[in-house]
DNA sequence: ATCTCCTACAACCATTTGGTTGTATGTTAG
DNA sequence: CTAACATACAACCAAATGGTTGTAGGAGAT
């Protein structure tokens, strides 16, 4: 299934990206896209290399760009994608929006007919 | 760090939970909360015990709850924790447009004079 | 009462994750 | 050039994930 250009993998990338206080912190501080990523290594208690990883992470899952500054290279959020992962959410939300929709309806119009709905069928 | 009244370790929970997408799938389906588990298990080419631990991280997420109905458990998606997981990327968002500097500094100065932008925008 | 269906949960397994250390390479400073 | 720093990446390890099968209990149906 496919939400707009957004494919489940990079869903799943997105989310899972997310998923981990650390690479949310390091996303809340490369806003600015001042920090080398030695810099941000030095914020949190892991090696140097661990940090490299979340940004990879974060990378894949595009929440994060790197820009080469002379020999450091800096991270920066790249805020298309938190709202890229906000869309998909909305997607959930509206389904369900949508269904209150259909409450309403149904207890606007008069209740007739007892096709107790349509399960939706094949997806996937 | 503490977002709201949500934990690092919730957040965490919310975001892993949605990183999948039989999970995301089961969240769309029980929109309605009229699918059973064992309903749920005949849409996916996997066991019912694998189902019923997603379904367990989902719930473990807050993202579900399970509602008793005769012999079977009906399984339906909570709209707030989809919303609240929204709030989590709107905290990041909002960092990135600097809004929590401006809502930091309202909190900070004696609040005197109107603030020139309501604090927050949109909710949909 | 018995049978069947739905659920729960434990044990097990392969793969991924999140961390480590070590090595190699490129870039700036002296 | 050489030294120091920033990065990249491989190899390794423990723990978590996502799947399996098997066993057991509770609730309806016959």
């Amino acid at each position: 299934m496919v939400v707009g250009d957004l494919t489940d993998e990079s869903v799943d990338r997105l989310f899972h990206a997310l998923a981990d206080n650390t690479r949310r912190d390091i996303l809340r501080r490369s806003v600015e896209g001042r920090l080398s990523v030695s810099r941000l290594a030095e914020l949190y208690p892991m090696s140097f290399a661990a940090v490299q990883k979340h940004v990879a992470v974060l990378e894949r899952a595009g929440l994060v760009t790197k820009e080469r500054h002379g020999r450091e290279q800096l991270v920066r959020t790249e805020p298309d994608a938190v709202h890229r992962a906000r869309r998909a959410l909305d997607q959930i939300e509206a389904l369900w929006r949508g269904r209150v929709d259909r409450m309403a309806d149904l207890l606007a119009r008069a209740p007739e007919a007892g096709a107790d709905e349509p399960v939706q069928g094949e997806d996937r």
